[in-house]
DNA sequence: TATGAATGAGAATTCATTCAT
DNA sequence: GATGAATGAATTCTCATTCAT
């Protein structure tokens, strides 16, 4: 939708507080009130740009996840999506690592449990991967999860931040993987 | 300070913007205008405690990282030291990793070039462990530097924003050495 | 009409300013667009409402008053008509009695010299009543007018913002014209 | 104090609704920030300036009332207080007849009881003339005081959106309580 | 005639900051 | 140095009104 596209590049651009709802209604080329028929406050946009496009994505991580095998190569696929995705969506990275965090309403009431989900799917697959002997077992997999997490947010956010070049993500994707796998790989015999 | 004490907790418990200063000035038991005798305005409070707080802990970093020797044990130091430091300190964990990304000023004049600055203190380390074997050489230095400080950051945020258990920093910080410590190292013959 | 129903029965409930015009609509059945498409503005549609209602009341005065004869006759059919029209239509009572007023605009520019009006009549009756000595002539008759319509709006007002008792107006019609009569008659020889 | 009398000043000339807070402080000589220290929103000042006003009104009724004897005299005594002391406020009694219903909110939920206690005030007195047998005993005290008060309140209304003439009220007070005596006076033998 | 989505002017209110004491 | 009452710029949001369909 329009105000949300408009919404997502004000954002990145200036930060949430220090965006007028006024530049926002500009950006989208509609009247200050017209926001307000489709979303109740300046908040409940942010929540609804976090729901339209972050649950988007977390979507097609449920539905992309199932079609690979082995624990080792579920993570890959993770972290490969996660930066993929977000791949040529610079602003759409700025919110997610940096904007959504401005919201300290929006932060602890909503986007809470949905980082909270996500560190569990990731879980969930290490565990997986420590039981079928795949993975090391000597790690907590909420701290795995917890350290993925923050790498991927940690180099999206350094990448949308500084240059944000072509490529930049692609590349560290499979670079984070080997890292990653290496780590929580079995100890040789 | 009593006043950056007051700071990091209100910070802490309602968010940059939510905050009033006149809470702050409550909380440290001085009057709305004296805040003002120390610092030029809001903004500058938030870049004060950074200061104050933030750098103390990098010239801890930087005092203590020599004492070590060999890429691995510095790397374990770093993780140590970061996340035992703010163990017992809450609120500034939370300041850190949330509260300072509220102010889009700070955050794009101020805090990213420290931030920057700590990713090169590992990307450094790392480079020199690759230069002398101890580390694989087939990652790039600064992109395993932005996974660990993603890893500390997302660890801290979680444990900050969540049960924030005593004990449970450090005990990560154990965790997250293996991890990251393993995923670095050479492959065997 | 179907718009003036809904208009009377919601700014009896809210007020005239806090009742949004699609609210009237709304409880009318049309769209908000076709209010317009009658009343030219929402102050225009309690003008017409004060001339629909009102005027029809004023109207039902005017030909029913030259049916009695004698000036106590007179004010005792026009206590009861007031006060037996607005009987069984709360409501419009409060219109009347209180929504009127919240329209500085209207009461200034347009009710106030209906009111005078309705004075007028009044004052007349008594000026007749006086002059035909069966009436006390040592009182204002605008006075009289004032008093009497002041007395007929109050009671109206109390008994719509109270309980407004089924009969209630009926019974006190009565009683004010007893007093309102004896208050007026001559002084004994 | 500066703000209250302002805002009978404003509120007086352009009703509530059409008054702008701004307006309100430009006459009180403050800034607009200023209002909202004192009181808590705009209906919150109009709230205040009746506590402020009517009540004084009403306590200096209470304090009066007991120095007369006599239904009679305590009844011609209620309307002169009540004229008398509006007499040369003309603002304020066009607050306290027109302006105090332009707010729904107070007038249902604040005003209405004020209005009750002063009804019962004058029904009291009326009821002890009855059974003193000075006044009338066939009419409902109460219902006489919803005229009594609703003729004061007609009256002082007229004056205050009239003219306003020097000494109308005072005139008035006389004429009115000749008729409502007179009225309320027992059948002669 | 009727609709109701879009408009945008307008207003209440907040709160960082100042400065006379 | 310390105070805190006063300031007034700045911003969200509301809602009467319009007009293309």
């Amino acid at each position: 939708m329009r105000i949300l596209d408009a919404a997502v590049r004000v954002f990145a651009k200036k930060g949430f507080h220090a965006t007028r709802v006024s530049e926002v209604a500009k950006a989208a080329g509609v009247a200050d009130g017209t926001i307000y028929l489709y979303f109740k406050s300046k908040d409940e946009l942010l929540v609804s740009l976090f729901e339209d496009r972050v649950e988007r994505l977390l979507a097609f991580l449920h539905s992309e996840l199932p079609k690979v095998t082995g624990a080792a190569e579920k993570l890959r696929r993770i972290i490969e999506l996660q930066l993929g995705l977000l791949e040529g969506e610079r602003d759409l990275a700025e919110v997610v690592t940096v904007i959504i965090r401005q919201s300290t309403k929006l932060m602890k009431e909503y986007a809470a449990p949905k980082f909270t989900a996500y560190l569990d799917v990731i879980a969930r697959v290490v565990a997986e991967g420590q039981a079928s002997g795949e993975l090391r077992g000597d790690l907590s997999p909420h701290l795995a999860a917890r350290a993925i997490f923050g790498a991927l947010d940690g180099i999206t956010m350094t990448w949308a931040l500084g240059k944000a070049d072509r490529g930049g993500l692609l590349r560290a994707s499979g670079q984070l993987a080997e890292l990653v796998l290496r780590g929580l790989s079995p100890v040789g015999p």
